[in-house]
DNA sequence: ACTTGACTTCGAGCCCACTCGAAGAGAAAG
DNA sequence: CTTTCTCTTCGAGTGGGCTCGAAGTCAAGT
């Protein structure tokens, strides 16, 4: 039995209870199917989304990529590699470790810039007490 | 005045020192001046613009500002309090402290989902070892 | 049968923060 | 004087990531 076929019995979400549960709106679901950020979902007879449990662990990940500044076109690249099986693995490593280490500096700079707007919060808590006490 | 006369002074940068230094282009600081985000910067006898270490200091700290992911309103609001002086200090304060807020959630945010993608990116290891050895 | 409401596709529109281009002025170099 | 360079203002254009609206389909509820 195929990873698919077992998906394929499993219960399904529409697509607002989806976009209820990965955070996203029902709109945002769609294009990022249109965009190829997600593989054609499964439909109902009448031709309406059902989204897999498996969809949503996907739609998961990619939030968390978004999240932390990966453009769409790279998750546009990276659901291509994951769409054409396991010879890709190599590759799709080599791109989470390169957004690992853009998420690492930005953090790193969040942190930096903090630093000086937490100086700034102090002077200005200094300036105040000198201004009313 | 002449420019020789202000440069006589205090040491001024042209729009273009000034882009080089901040890290933004000239575009950009001709924009914030007229977004309010700068008061207006002094000129020279030809009506260019000339920029103080005061001025560098104040596009520093709206540039980790804007890093930080404060909107240009926002930032706006800021200069507009600074311009009407020590009376708004207190505003300024807790515009600040919001402000710090929402970047140490951000940073938190970030470092959850850095987490989440450790473990992806060790699944793959440990994938890509079990494919190739 | 009719209404309600969620769904479908498609393309246009929006917000943000720039970014660029056109047209022209002024100073410096040849 | 002419060319070249950088500057000026103004308004239009761009890119990213959605977001919205129109027009229509379908199935369930009363």
């Amino acid at each position: 039995m195929t990873m698919t076929q077992i998906a394929a019995r499993q219960p399904t979400l529409s697509v607002s209870e989806a976009a209820e549960r990965v955070g996203l709106s029902t709109h945002t679901l769609r294009w990022y199917e249109q965009e190829g950020l997600v593989s054609p979902v499964g439909r109902d007879s009448a031709g309406r989304r059902r989204y897999t449990e498996e969809d949503l662990g996907w739609l998961d990940l990619l939030t968390k990529l978004r999240r932390t500044g990966m453009p769409v076109r790279d998750m546009r690249r990276y659901a291509e590699l994951a769409r054409e099986g396991d010879h890709t693995l190599a590759e799709r490593l080599r791109l989470f470790q390169a957004h690992r280490d853009r998420v690492l500096d930005r953090i790193a700079e969040l942190q930096a810039d903090l630093e000086a707007l937490d100086y700034k919060i102090d002077i200005y808590g200094k300036m105040l007490e000198a201004q009313q006490g």
